[in-house]
DNA sequence: CAACGTTGCTCAATCGATGAAGCAACAATT
DNA sequence: AATTGTTGCTTCATCGATTGAGCAACGTTG
């Protein structure tokens, strides 16, 4: 607990005072190379001894101030609100260990301000590399650790000053929708154009998903409907404010829809609970994202779920061998039918 | 990006010879003390130039090595795979930050042994505080922090070597279970006893869940089935099997259930959709924490939502302020209408 | 003009761990 | 006996930032 003088923290001088021996021995013999500095294993085990004994814990601030390679490696999020990006961040955690990296996370809340902020302190603390995931303004974060020497990754948002590791979303996109539009087809007779609600029209994910969802409807010569593309922000309530703004505009509403992500998922599925609209015919509906939950949601939900094990495979493997310059590299999203997916949830 | 021979960093030697002036010069600049140290504000404003020029960032390696204070709060978190953890990382991170300190986080899977590296990692990173969250054995933790000086917290499940911030479960369960009567009553035309699923039998949060559950049974005079109390652990899987081994051994099941958290509610709902039991009259559920989606499902979901935002003040003020020992606080958790709740989702 | 105060800096020790260089003691080889 | 090799350590500079102590230059006061 909390003591009123601190306890001083036992260091390798302590020990090495106790061991009747020199620092640098103690240090040897803690790092593990003390057969390389010719320790005789006598020393070597009174040493160990005493260190358990005496509860010692390296000092890293010491240690890797005194060593060229800091074994710190940095991530930001955007938030931990989606069973995405806590996978995502999970993943991380768990591989960066597995590498003997130690895992700084810090999560920016979608603030621009933050991410730069963030970017800084993790170079202060001297991480090795530095993941943006989701990051408003990727080459941003990208200069920062170009000038200081450290490595960036852009995840989930592309950037192009670093390697940037996203989801294949005009694939996946045009899967999800033609999977929507046979979902559609199957219950309504005939294929009907989808509406598209969720996301920024300006990020580089959104537009392509919009392509693929495009690309769906052309595959089965069906004409999109340019008012039904309703890229309204991500946030639940926004998503809400569209599709009641759309419900009064237009007599009648698409009977299937494309959800870009979950978090507008659950604006919509509010929607729809509230409005009254839809009493009698739920719509089919597709989800670029999973969630257990969402997917018992309805009977009709068809989710797509982003390869996060695949994308951090290869974020780590630009880390571990190095890559090309900017390049981009995607990633093919899973497509599971919904109960395979909870059977199989990694996170679980 | 990766170069070959790494930028050498900008230290504040650089700037000094740039400046033609000293290292500590420049220290006393950097770090805002200057008036004390009696810099004037010509050579002050040069130096800052200077370093922003240089894209100067300071190490905090080395800086932390001289101070005292490291500034750095460590926090354990079991998963990042529900909106109670997400949150309360969120909400931590905000919170550290607001007050100076730098948090890092790592999530231990519950995971006893990792939850013991964590810490001691942590600590070889001069943590001033841990926050021990949902961790299997925090006493163990406590020890370790203890010995090297370090104050530690438990939150979500109490420990006896710390201060322990967690909801009151026991009322919230009684509230709940309360609630979940009242709808049954309402749906059923009587009140009848509930199924209680999820949790360790072993844990604080889930006997105290309990007790709760059975206060409110006993508050209306209802006898509890003590075969309808299945504390099978948390994994949805767990609830699943659980509830099918109960749909084996008898004839009706209970037609209300209070489930012990989100994750087990997964398994729930899955088993519900999947066995084909409750087809015609669908239970009455309650769960003890709260998901966007899972308050969508069904029609009289009750959820109880822990004030995060509650608890978090409450392990803040331990830390700016002190605690005396090993004081249990107990945070009344919220109880807000479904729709209500999902408007007012702080983490949105 | 001597004494003292103020301004604006510099010097050098320090935090704890690391590792290259060096050194004493002894063994083995010629 | 002299040389060389090996073993098992110790010494000391170093990483970058911080800070108490000190010092030169100038102004002010009696």
């Amino acid at each position: 607990m909390n003591q009123d003088r601190p306890i001083k923290k036992t260091t390798i001088y302590d020990l090495a005072e106790l061991a009747g021996t020199s620092a640098s021995a103690v240090s040897a013999v803690l790092n593990g190379n003390w057969k390389k500095r010719r320790i005789s294993s006598q020393l070597a085990e009174k040493i160990t001894r005493l260190a358990e004994e005496q509860g010692y814990a390296i000092n890293m601030q010491a240690s890797l101030l005194r060593r060229e390679k800091s074994k710190i490696i940095g991530m930001i999020v955007p938030k931990y609100d989606n069973r995405y990006f806590g996978s995502i961040v999970e993943t991380f955690e768990t591989m960066a260990r597995e590498r003997g990296l130690f895992p700084i996370i810090t999560c920016t809340r979608r603030d621009p301000e933050l991410e730069v902020e963030a970017a800084r302190t993790m170079l202060s603390y001297q991480v090795e590399w530095l993941v943006s995931t989701g990051a408003t303004d990727p080459d941003r974060i990208s200069d920062i650790c170009g000038a200081a020497g450290v490595g960036s990754l852009n995840l989930d948002l592309p950037g192009t000053k670093a390697p940037s590791i996203i989801s294949d979303n005009f694939t996946g996109a045009r899967e999800l929708t033609r999977r929507i539009l046979v979902n559609s087809e199957r219950k309504l007779g005939a294929a009907r154009p989808l509406l598209f609600i969720g996301g920024r029209g300006s990020d580089h994910n959104t537009v392509e998903r919009v392509r693929g969802f495009r690309a769906a409807h052309a595959d089965i010569g069906v004409a999109v409907d340019e008012r039904h593309i309703l890229t309204c922000g991500y946030a639940p309530e926004k998503a809400e404010m569209s599709l009641q703004a759309l419900a009064m505009a237009e007599r009648e509403l698409p009977s299937g829809m494309f959800v870009n992500s979950t978090i507008s998922l659950e604006g919509v599925m509010r929607w729809i609970k509230r409005s009254g609209h839809y009493v009698n015919h739920t719509p089919v509906i597709g989800c670029f994202d999973w969630d257990p939950f969402a997917a018992l949601l309805g009977d009709e939900i068809e989710m797509v779920r982003q390869d996060v094990q695949g994308m951090l495979n290869a974020v780590f493997e630009v880390i571990d061998h190095g890559a090309k310059g900017a390049s981009l590299i995607e990633i093919p999203p899973i497509f599971v039918d919904s109960n395979y997916a909870l059977i199989n949830d990694p996170t679980a």
